[in-house]
DNA sequence: CAATCGTGGAT
DNA sequence: TATCCAAGATT
């Protein structure tokens, strides 16, 4: 009995998925934007909690809208870059305005909004809405690059060409379409991992190219180092805004000195996240927005 | 296209 | 200890 390759994605997908929030019954789409902003380069683990009590306390996109962003930026804590919060905020606002407090379905409507690009609307359209799209991020790129293409990484991302390549994967039924798409980021997420995979239990084992082909060392372009975070400008930026979510009253130039010795480095740190919003001149100091 | 943007856990 | 990596988006 040969399955096609994405009806073995799916039949393990249903299967083998992790119980997590967003695939809960009656999860909302605005349930479901707001778990895709948050985890947007952050673990499930660490987005899970935040994503509770975010829903908790704004259940629909215009009880978000209503507060200050800065409400949102302190709510956000530490989940790591904190402009997010601020565009889920204008995001809320513009669904708000907009779209009567609906989130959109049509992806060039959720492309529009700030914070929402290839994936994010793809995954809100297929997730939130069962409509059928090609949804790329990293772990389906991995999936591709090892099962389809036989590399042990991906190539450099372009948008165009991994649409396309999971586009020529994807089945016309939307449902199963949907499944795929969750399954394949399933897979890349729990087995098909970056770091070592776990080949002894995937259901593409038998067919997948980059086993077949002996697991060769990826030869292609290597992706940029990341910088080294202590000392950087984002690590001060970090304490920065630290100090800000920990104050209901203006934070002084004076408290600031305190967070980072290198007077230059402060300053621009500081420049930085006025220009983005995420900082605003109060009386005698500075305070979210 | 490349640089920038947080944070924390795993190896 | 140092490096990698994580459901990306913007400029």
């Amino acid at each position: 009995m040969r399955d096609t390759f994405a009806e073995t994605v799916v039949d393990w997908y249903h299967a083998n998925r992790r119980d997590l929030p967003w695939r809960r019954d009656g999860f909302t789409a605005w349930g479901t934007l707001v778990s895709e902003f948050m985890l947007q380069q952050t673990p499930v683990i660490r987005v899970i909690p935040r994503l509770e009590e975010w829903l908790e306390r704004w259940p629909t996109p215009a009880d978000l809208a209503a507060v200050p962003p800065g409400e949102a930026v302190r709510a956000w804590q530490s989940l790591g870059y904190p402009r997010r919060a601020l565009w889920l905020h204008a995001a809320a606002v513009a669904i708000t305005e907009r779209h009567g407090g609906v989130v959109p379905d049509d992806v060039t409507e959720l492309l529009a909004l700030p914070g929402i690009g290839d994936y994010t609307a793809r995954a809100v359209a297929v997730f939130a809405y069962g409509e059928r799209h090609p949804v790329v991020d990293t772990n389906i790129r991995r999936v591709i690059a090892r099962a389809v293409e036989g590399q042990g990484e991906p190539g450099p991302p372009s948008a165009r060409r991994d649409l396309a390549a999971m586009e020529a994967l994807l089945p016309d039924d939307r449902p199963a379409a949907a499944a795929f798409n969750a399954g394949m980021m399933e897979l890349g997420a729990i087995v098909c991992v970056a770091r070592t995979p776990r080949c002894d239990v995937c259901p593409l084992a038998a067919t997948c190219a980059w086993r077949a082909a002996g697991y060769p060392a990826y030869v292609g372009p290597r992706k940029a180092v990341q910088k080294k975070y202590e000392g950087s400008d984002r690590q001060v930026r970090g304490l920065i805004m630290a100090e800000l979510r920990a104050s209901h009253i203006p934070v002084t130039a004076a408290e600031l000195d305190g967070v980072w010795p290198d007077a230059a480095q402060r300053d621009r740190a500081l420049a930085g996240l006025l220009a983005d919003g995420l900082a605003v001149e109060a009386q005698g100091g500075y305070t979210l927005p």
